[in-house]
DNA sequence: TATTGTTATACTCTATAACTATA
DNA sequence: TATAGTTATAGAGTATAACAATA
């Protein structure tokens, strides 16, 4: 008699199917390249990722939301203020919080990281259209709360 | 009139989630701690990932599949050396090279890091059975030339 | 002369601890 | 007393340059 593949095998297959194309080939290097080919470096970048969704938030919600310390998230943001891709404005209800706002010039850099990032690996095209179609649909399912 | 996606742009969508779910949620810091769990660092567990096909490789060509330079594969080797996770032997046809073996410890190693890898995110159960098969399916097509 | 790998070194990334200001 | 953010500092991660051995 056959095994058949339980409903949480099947997950873990996918999810090391997709680890996978981050891990191997043309994928390897590609954050620290494309932050480094945007003059900034991938923790700022990353951070930047994270600010996209457009409102203002506390410099600890961001640290939070990227699972790193606050004093590291201040460093990222201190280097993305000296280029000019955010602002700090201290909180009108709490003068203890910082926000952190992104500026204009920051609103096009995370469009031209998106842009980047949006290169699909070259092995996508053993796809069909349709094939792609689904893959997106069923991405969007599990990936529809994100901030892009 | 409604524009339909092209090809091309359903394929960058695509990407584009798969990206997501690498950056956003309970995924952001998935490889360093996975790592420290298993007392390594994350370029050693990236190295071990690399070794999985299980075919001994010069460190150049560790390097290279890395996207790093030798001088850094020759530190996360010595990592993994003095752990028993790979033994370094002269090539016998070029004695200036030097292959990488993974020792038996080190693919015991290699099947807790996949173990763990493997964990999929908690949004891939708003999947059906037959979808998460399929997910597999259309992602095993682009990744089937992959050591794992 | 070119290539593999290592060592020495320096720079970047990231966390911990101590501190200031505010709540 | 607790929390947000910063500064000082140290440790880990990673690259560049110089070097030894071999081709």
């Amino acid at each position: 008699m056959t095994a058949v593949a339980t409903r949480e095998e099947t997950a873990r297959q996918a999810w090391l199917r997709v680890t996978a194309l981050f891990i191997f080939g043309e994928n390897t290097d590609r954050f620290p390249r494309i932050a480094t080919e945007l003059r900034i470096t991938p923790g700022q970048m990353h951070a930047l990722l994270d600010l996209r969704d457009g409102e203002p938030r506390p410099v600890k919600a961001l640290a939070d939301s990227m699972t790193c310390d606050a004093s590291y998230a201040t460093t990222l943001i201190d280097g993305l203020e000296r280029s000019g891709y955010v602002e700090r404005r201290v909180s009108p209800t709490d003068r203890r919080v910082k926000l952190v706002y992104v500026t204009e010039a920051g609103r096009k850099l995370q469009a031209q990281v998106i842009e980047r990032l949006s290169v699909p690996p070259t092995a996508f095209d053993r796809l069909t259209a349709a094939e792609l179609r689904t893959l997106v649909d069923l991405l969007t399912k599990v990936t529809d709360d994100f901030p892009f």
